[in-house]
DNA sequence: AATGAATGAGGGTTCATTCAT
DNA sequence: CATGAATGAACCCTCATTCAT
C-alpha cells in the first residue's frame, strides 16, 4: 500500500468499475484484490454511507461474492481501518511529493501545498466522504482518530514553519504565524466540507480561489489579489 | 420540537445526565420524555458514533425501556431526524437571536455572529459530533442534507452581505466579499472539526482567536490584531 | 438450575413437546423458557447430533423465533454449557437423594445406586446422546470435562467406600474395593453407551441385570443371582 | 482402504506427524496420501473434536492444501466415513489377529482377547476419541452406527461363546454367559471412556487389570486374582 | 404511558466445495 | 496431481420493531 508512483496515484483517481481491467479474472494478485475492494469499500461509503455500508455492498460494489472480504481482509474492521489507511497514505505520499518537487522558496512552497490540498485526487467526492465518515466517528472510535493524524503531525509543522518563513521575509508584522497556520488548514477542512454537502456551491476551484485570496490577504507581497495566483512566479 | 425559547436552550447546554431532574418520572409530559431521548441520542451519537448508536444505546442512555423510542418517535430514523433538527434549530436560534441583539453595525454584528459560532453550547463536542455525523451522511441521505442546510440559506447570505457592507465602509478595494464569506464559513466549519476531533489542540477561546485574526487581516480598519478584538468596541 | 424438588424432575422426564403447557405464551417465566429452551437442545443433540444442533435446529425444536436463544443464553456456546449443566445436576440430584433415602446399610445403598443410575430419567436415550456428545468432545473442550466431573467426585468415591465397606462386612478376600468400584463405574458407562447405539439389544432393565449378576459376584453373600435381587432385603 | 496387511497397521500404530517420512513428497500413492489425510483427521478429531473439524483443520493437520481432500474423497462426509472405517477396520483386524494367534483354549481366547482391547493401539487416545465422536452421533447418523457394529455381529458372539465354554469347562453354575459377556463389554467401552474423558486416572495398565478382576471373579478357576493373570499360563 | 419478552430480517463470518492454474 | 482464490449457502448473532401486559 505504500510504494504508489504519482502516476499510479493519478490513474487510480479514475476509478476503475467493478469490470475493469483486473475484472472477474479467477485469479488476480492478492494486491490486485485488496485494491479492488478498497476502491469499492471508498464507493460504497460515498454512496451508501458509513452506516450503511454492509459487507454485501461492498463485495457487490466490487462485482464480487460474499465471502471475499473476509478471504482478504479477515474482518469487517480491518477492511475499513485499511481503506482509512489507504486515503490517508495517498494523501500524505502526494503531499510529500509535492514538497520534494517544489523549490526552496517559501511561497512556492506554499502554493504548492494548497494546490495538492486542491488535486482532482484529494477533492475526489468519493474521498472526501470517506474522510469526513471516519473523522465524524473519531470521538467514539480512538484507532480512527490516530490513522488520521496524518495531517497534523507533519502537514501542521511544515505550514507553521512556512508562514513563519514568509512573515520574516515579507516582514508582515501583524501575522502570528502559528494563527495564519491554524486558519489555513482549518480553511481547507471547511472548504472540503462544502465540497462534500453542497458541491453545487463549491467547486475545487472556488475553494483554492477562496484559500489564495486568505493567502494574498495575510502575505500581499508574495500572493496577489487578481485571480489569486502566486506573484511574480 | 420546534419552538425552544432561549431559555431553555440555555440550561439545555448544561445536559443533564440520565437520571436527572425530570428523570423517571412517570408523568412526564410527552415533549419532555422527547427531549430527554433526542438528549440521550446526542450522547450516544459522540460517545458510539452514529453507526454505532442503536435503539438500545439511546433508551439505555435515557435510563428508559426498550419499547420507548418507538413509542415516542415511532422509527429510529425519525429520532434520528428530530435529533438533527434539534440540533439544527437550537443553531438557528441561537444566530437569530444574537443578530436581533446586535445593533446595526455591520463589525459588531459580524463580531457578535462569530462569537455565537464558538459559543459553548455550539461548540459542545457531543453536538459537533451530531453535525459531522450527519454532514458525513449528507451525500448518501438527501434528508440530512436537506435539514443540515441551515446555515446555508440564513446564514451564509447574511454573512456575504456584512462582508460587502465592510467592504464599502472602509473602502477595502482587495476584499471580494464572497470570497471572503466563503472563507471564514469554511474556516469555522474546520475548526470545529479541530475541536471535535483533537480538543487538546484545539480550544474555543484558539478558534475564535484564529477567526478573528482572519477578519483582522482583511478588514484592519474595523478589527484589530491585539488579542484580535473587535476595535473600538 | 438447583432446587428442583424430586417431583419436578420427575415430570421433567417425560419431555413437553413445543405445543406443551407452557407453549407460546407470550410472556412465560425467564426460568421457564430457559428449561424450554434447554429440553429442546437435549432434544436437538439426541436427534441431529452435537455436530448438527444449531440455532435453527433448537429453536425450531422449542417453536420459537430465531433470536430467543441469544436473548435468554446470550450465546450458542452458553446454552450448549447450560444443557450439560442442566443434565448433569439432575442426575447429581437424583443420586443424591437416592442416597439419602437408602440406609445405612452398605449392601442396600449401592443397591439403590444401581437402580439410579438405570433409572428411566436417567436412561432416556436423548439424555444419555448429551452425555456422550459432550462427553466426545471432553478432549478438545476442557470446560466440558469440568462439568463431567460431577461423576467423578462424589460418586466415585461414594462407590469405593461402600465397596471397601462390603467387603469387610462379608469378608471377601478377593475383592479389591478400587478395581470393584471402578469396575461398575465403568460397566455403567459401557451399558448406557449400549443404550444409547442399540437400544434394541440392551433395555433399561437387561441393562440393570448385569450389574447386578456382576455384584452377586463379587458379593455372593449380599447379591443373590436369582434376578440378580439384593438378597433377604 | 480394506486390505491392510499386519505390518502396514503395526506401524500405523506410531502416528507419522505431518511432516513424516512419506510427508509432502509431490507423488505420493494415492493410497499414501488418503492414508495421510484420515491420520490427520483422526488427530483433528480428538484435538478440535468432530464439531470443529473443518476441511481447513484436516489438510492443515495434513500440511496440505485446501482443495486436496475434495480431490481424494469427494466430500467431507465421504472423509469421516473412511476414517471410521480406517479405525474400525483396523480393530477388527487387530482382534481377528489375535484369534488366528490364540490356540484353542477358550481362556487363553478370552485372555487374549482383553489384551487386544487394551493394546496400546486401541487405547490410542486419538482413537478413542474417534470412536467415541462416532458413538455419540450414531443416533443422529444411521450410517455411522452400522459401520461401529464391527464390535457386535463377531465380536460378541465370539464373547459370548468364550463364556459359554469356559462355564462349561469349569461348572460354574452362577455365571450366565450372555450376562457375562455383556458385562464384559460394556466394561472395556466404559474403562475406554474413561481413558478418553480422564487419562489420569484411567492407565491402560489399570483398565485392564480391572477387567481381569472381573474375569477372575467370574470365572476363578481359570483366571487368579494375583495381578489378575490368567492362571497357570 | 411504559415495559420488556418476543420476533425475524439482515448483519458479519465460516466453511464445504469448485475450478483455473 | 496439487494448489489456493473464489464462491455462496448456512451459520451465529444483532437489532429495529411489535405487542401482551
Amino acid at each position: 500500500m505504500n510504494n504508489h508512483s504519482f502516476n499510479r496515484i493519478s490513474w487510480s483517481v479514475n476509478i476503475v468499475p467493478a469490470s475493469g481491467t483486473a475484472g472477474k479474472r479467477r485469479t488476480a494478485s492478492k494486491a490486485e484484490r485488496r485494491e479492488q475492494l478498497i476502491k469499492a469499500t471508498i464507493r460504497s461509503i460515498a454512496s451508501n454511507g458509513l452506516s450503511d455500508t454492509t459487507m454485501a455492498t461492498v463485495s457487490g460494489e466490487a462485482g464480487l461474492s460474499q465471502g471475499i472480504i473476509n478471504l482478504h481482509f479477515q474482518s469487517k474492521e480491518k477492511l475499513l481501518l485499511e481503506t482509512l489507511s489507504y486515503v490517508v497514505d495517498e494523501y500524505k505520499l502526494l503531499w510529500e511529493q509535492a514538497m520534494e518537487k517544489a523549490g526552496s522558496d517559501s511561497a512556492e512552497r506554499l502554493s504548492e501545498l494548497v494546490a495538492v490540498d486542491f488535486h482532482r485526487s484529494v477533492c475526489d467526492r468519493n474521498k472526501l466522504a470517506v474522510w469526513f465518515a471516519f473523522w465524524s466517528e473519531s470521538k467514539a472510535r480512538p484507532t480512527y482518530r490516530k490513522l488520521c493524524a496524518a495531517r497534523d503531525h507533519g502537514y501542521d509543522r511544515m505550514l507553521r514553519r512556512l508562514c513563519a518563513d514568509l512573515k520574516a521575509e515579507g516582514d508582515y508584522a501583524n501575522v502570528d504565524p502559528g494563527s495564519a497556520a491554524r486558519g489555513l488548514a482549518a480553511m481547507t477542512e471547511g472548504l472540503w466540507l462544502d465540497m462534500l454537502v453542497s458541491p453545487r456551491s463549491m467547486s475545487r476551484d472556488k475553494a483554492k480561489q477562496t484559500c489564495r485570496a486568505y493567502l494574498a490577504h495575510l502575505f500581499p507581497r508574495h500572493f496577489s489579489y487578481k485571480r489569486a495566483e502566486k506573484k511574480i512566479a
